[in-house]
DNA sequence: AATCATCTTTACAAAATCTTTATATTAACG
DNA sequence: CGTTAATATAAAGATTTTGTAAAGATGATT
C-alpha cells in the first residue's frame, strides 16, 4: 500500500532488473528508462514520485539529463553513479539532486535514502477535507462543523456520515450500508439504520424533517447531496 | 549573505574546529556543542537551520540523541559518522536523518550537500515550545508549565502529552496510542491508557472532570485541542 | 533493607453509546 | 382515496466504553 512511483533511468538492463525487483519488493511503483531520451519522455508523461537516475547514459550526459528534468521536475531524484570523484558528486547535487549514491551501492541504504526522500517531500500533498454547503468534514481530524460549529459524532455515526459522503450523489443501498458499517452479519438491521439516519439528520440538517443533505430513496437506500 | 546557521554536535575538537572554519568562510553561522546533553539544549533553545551530528558522542549514542531531536526538531539533520555500515546509516536515514557522510568527508562534498538540503527544505524557523492557552509544552527541555507553574509529569505521561499535542486536532485511535507510547505489544492493554489520560487531566487540566484539552472520542481514542 | 517514584493491575462507578420496542409518519400503488 | 409497506422518531433498556481511586508490583537509589 505504499503507491509511491519510481522511475529507474539506467542503461545497464540488469541494474535496472535488480532495482525493480527491490523496489516492487517493497512495494512502491516501478517504471524504466533505458536512455536519457526515454526518460526525460517517461518523467514528462507520467511524473513519478521519485527519479532513480544514473549518470552513464549513452546518448546524453546524466548531468545534462538532471538540468533538464530540474527545470520542471521538482520531486525527489537520487543520482546512482559509478562515478565517485568530489567534481561528479557537487555538481550533481548543484544541478539539483537530492542525493547522490556510488556503485556498487547497498541495497539496504538504498531503500533507507529512498524512504528519507519519501518522507520529507511526498507526503504533503492532500488536504482531506469535503465542503458541500453549510457541511464541512475533515478525514484527516475526524470532524464534522456545520456553519464552521463543530458538530459531536459517535464512532457510528461519523463513519456512516463518512461514507455517504465519500459516495455523494450515489444511492447506498440498506445492505450496502449495513454491511459497510455494521458489518456483514447485521444486514437485516435496517432499522439501525433508521435509526441512526435520522440522529444524523438531527445533527447535521437544518430542518430534520426537510433532510437537504440526506436524502432518502425509498425501498432502496440514502443518499448524500 | 547566506545568514544559515549551523549547530555541530561532535565531541572532537578538532573536527569541530575544520567545519567552523569551512562553513564560516562559505557564510554559515556556527555554533558548537560537544556532548550530546549540550547539542539537546543549544538546539532547543536557538533552533538553527541545520544540524551536523556525529554519532560518536561521549555521553549518550548519536542515535538517541537523532531520536530525541526528531520528537519536535523539523529541520534537517545531517549525519557525521566514522561508522559506515549499512546498518547504522539505515538506522539514522530510518530515525529521521536527512543525509549520512561517512568520515572523512570530502569538504567539497559536505558543502554540496549542504546545499541541497538547505534548497530542499523551506525554512521554516519553528519553535520547539508549543503554546495552548494556560499551557506549554517545551520539546527541547520536556517540560510542561500550566500559567507559568511548572507541572510534574512522569516520562510516560509526558511522552503521551507530547504525542497528543504534535497532533493537536486529530484523533489519535488507541491502538496507535498504545502503539507509540508503550509498544506494539500493548495494543490490548487499553486500560493503561485511561489510567494516564486520567492522570494527565488531572495535572494540566482546570477541571479534571470537564476536560477542555484532552477530549474524549468514545469508540474511538482521544484528541487534544 | 528501606524508600521513593512510577508503572501495572484490580474493582467499581459513571457516562456514553448501542439496541430494542413502540408508535407515528410518510411513500407507493392500485 | 385508502390500504399497505416502508420509513421516522422518541424513549426505555441493555451494553459497552470510559473514568477514578487505590492497592500491589517493580525497580532504581540510598
Amino acid at each position: 500500500m505504499n503507491n509511491v512511483t519510481v522511475l529507474i533511468i539506467d542503461d545497464e538492463a540488469p541494474i535496472r532488473k535488480l532495482l525493480t525487483i527491490t523496489l516492487e519488493s517493497n512495494e512502491y511503483k516501478v517504471s524504466q528508462a533505458a536512455t536519457a531520451h526515454e526518460g526525460l519522455m517517461a518523467a514528462a508523461n507520467h511524473p513519478p514520485h521519485i527519479i532513480l537516475l544514473d549518470l552513464g547514459l549513452p546518448d546524453e550526459s546524466g548531468h545534462d539529463l538532471l538540468i533538464k528534468l530540474r527545470q520542471w521536475y521538482t520531486n525527489p531524484i537520487i543520482i546512482l553513479s559509478a562515478q565517485s570523484t568530489e567534481h561528479d558528486i557537487v555538481k550533481a547535487l548543484d544541478n539539483g539532486a537530492n542525493d547522490y549514491l556510488v556503485k556498487p551501492f547497498r541495497t539496504g541504504e538504498l531503500l533507507a535514502r529512498l524512504r528519507s526522500v519519501v518522507r520529507t517531500s511526498v507526503n504533503n500533498d492532500e488536504s482531506p477535507i469535503i465542503n458541500c454547503n453549510d457541511l464541512q468534514l475533515n478525514f484527516g481530524t475526524r470532524t464534522v462543523t456545520k456553519n464552521n460549529i463543530a458538530v459531536k459524532l459517535t464512532a457510528t455515526e461519523y463513519n456512516l456520515l463518512a461514507l455517504l459522503i465519500k459516495n455523494e450523489g450515489k444511492v447506498l443501498t440498506h445492505h450496502y450500508l449495513l454491511k459497510q458499517i455494521w458489518g456483514p452479519s447485521y444486514l437485516s438491521q435496517s432499522q439501525y439504520l433508521r435509526v441512526f439516519i435520522a440522529q444524523l439528520r438531527k445533527k447535521i440538517e437544518v430542518d430534520a424533517n426537510k433532510p437537504l443533505h440526506i436524502i432518502t430513496e425509498s425501498g432502496v437506500g440514502y443518499r448524500f447531496i
